[in-house]
DNA sequence: GCTGGTGGTGCATTTTTTGCATCATGCGCT
DNA sequence: AGCGCATGATGCAAAAAATGCACCACCAGC
């Protein structure tokens, strides 16, 4: 879109915080971008930014404008697709920012099911925590977001829950693979491997510790649950997940884990310690969505009501 | 704004149906023109315009990225104004489509008055009736509408209403002039004077004399109040208008006559005959209207709500 | 006071846009 | 059928705009 280059130089140059990083990564000479910004400040009337020794920093009205020409361009992206859609082949390009869970095993079903109806529409999938996520569905850097944690963000429209008890995931001959369920205090001297601090499951857990007094054996942190599962395969311990991150598409739910690997297998754990944490289905408040995401988000709600259909709201 | 001629350049083909004519219009050649709308055809990946004999046409594609382009546009004097008004001035143009009943003494005081605390806010006023406001919301060309009429479309919003009841407007000497309210049977064989039948007065008054059966003796019709009130200077007849096309701003509200024409006074139609009709303030669903705009709309209706009370909803 | 980074500017060059002349097409009128 | 008159499209040269280079002024850290 030709019409828009200056428009994205702005948002390159806010996102570097320096003109001449900018130029570089925009493949052009740093004077050709500033004088592009200068007009343009010019055509406002008023700077934009403001000259720092070091760079350069958007001022108030900086970032106003810097929302609306972020807005222009999901706005561009919508019609696009939209227009597209007309001539029977749905185009475009779908952005979603999602927590570690649903891109396990979920969302990489979900893509490639729709892709295989849809073989002109491309993906973007950025692994991020809850504050990131929402700050990037308002940066309009992703269109839609799966999150398990809560929303904090007045801006996020959440289009979809479901209800996810947290899993134990230990190795098949483990000694509470036996029960129906698992008790915090069952927990207590067992080695425990544990995700991020920022997780929405860690911090279930770390509530659940700490309201029955018991403190676990810690043995590792990752934020890596592929690489947490395949730990377990050297040294007998326990994890965490939830059930949209070891169910396979094709199953009808439920938490035997042995589609995810036959050698582990997943127990949930007892409602009475921790309460079913949410997964939240998100986009921007407001914002109307180009066809593709909008019929993504579409599918993925069908289809999650079809496997989860009393965990899943709205 | 350099970064968005090409699009206007689209929004004013399409307004003239026509390259040549457009181009004339935006004082360039037409094959600049024709090349600016094949490259961006070209960049968009499909045909915007159907190319006839006669001129152009937007086709579907065309409509979509149209919309969009308007959107965009009403959007960026949106920020602009907001940007303005970060250094205390406020800044922007509000473009109103109104009936003929609130431009006649209502609007002027009010646009008056706020130009007296903005005077960089600049006003465009068209008159027009009701589908026409409503396609002007639609198309971005107005901000505001200000309508006696029912509102069709389902696009548009009413920020309040005022109930306002018909009043008959007549030479001081009249014989109906001592009157507290007028009975519609009392106009049967009056001399009248009615606005054009696209007027929402007309309408409420075609229904009143369908109703109770009467004839009234119809000597002119026209589009114009200034013109039929001045007509009644020189023949007596009545002629209808509502209480804010009358009522001077500093006046406390009612139907005393005296501050617009002395030599005419204005009496209400009985409520038994005509129920008030409704004066709607609105504006497109679902946007988000310029600073300057947002403000004047604020404006009247605190204003309104100051004068009628009692007559102004939501 | 030097060094290495920043944004800003004058001038020659390259790229893009524009305008003129012209073509091809289709409608309406004679 | 033929003519006139409108339309949009295209080749080519001129005008305008964007770009790149070399350089300046500035500030922070050493």
């Amino acid at each position: 879109m030709r019409f828009m280059t200056s428009l994205r130089f702005i948002d390159v140059v806010a996102r570097e915080g320096s003109i001449r990083k900018a130029a570089d990564k925009l493949a052009i000479t740093s004077t050709a971008l500033n004088r592009r910004i200068l007009q343009i400040e010019e055509e406002i009337g008023q700077p934009l930014f403001e000259r720092l020794p070091g760079g350069v920093r958007l001022n108030t009205a900086g970032e106003i404008f810097l929302q609306h020409i972020r807005s222009q361009f999901a706005d561009l992206a919508r019609v696009q697709s939209q227009i597209a859609d007309l001539s029977g082949i749905r185009r475009g390009h779908v952005q979603i920012a999602s927590g570690a869970d649903a891109l396990r095993r979920f969302l990489p079903e979900a893509i490639a099911t729709y892709r295989g109806a849809h073989p002109a529409v491309s993906f973007d999938l950025t692994r991020c925590y809850g504050e990131e996520a929402e700050a990037r569905l308002f940066s309009l850097d992703a269109d839609i977001a799966l999150l398990f944690a809560p929303i904090r963000a007045a801006h996020v429209h959440v289009a979809a829950t479901l209800r996810q008890q947290i899993q134990c995931v230990m190795p098949a001959g483990h000694r509470l693979a036996g029960k129906d369920a698992i008790r915090i205090r069952d927990l207590s001297d067992e080695r425990v491997v544990l995700p991020t601090a920022q997780s929405g499951v860690r911090q279930l857990m770390d509530t659940a510790f700490l309201r029955r007094s018991v403190e676990p054996d810690v043995i590792l942190e990752s934020d890596s649950f592929e690489f947490m599962q395949n730990f377990l395969h050297f040294e007998p311990a326990i994890f965490f997940q939830i059930p949209i991150a070891i169910d396979a598409g094709r199953a009808g739910g439920g938490a035997d884990a042995t589609d995810f690997d036959e050698r582990l297998v997943s127990r949930p754990v007892d409602m009475a310690d921790v309460a079913p944490g949410t997964l939240h289905i998100c986009h921007l408040k407001g914002r109307v969505l180009p066809v593709a995401a909008a019929k993504f988000l579409d599918d993925i709600i069908t289809g999650l009501r079809g496997r989860y259909s009393d965990e899943v709201d709205q």
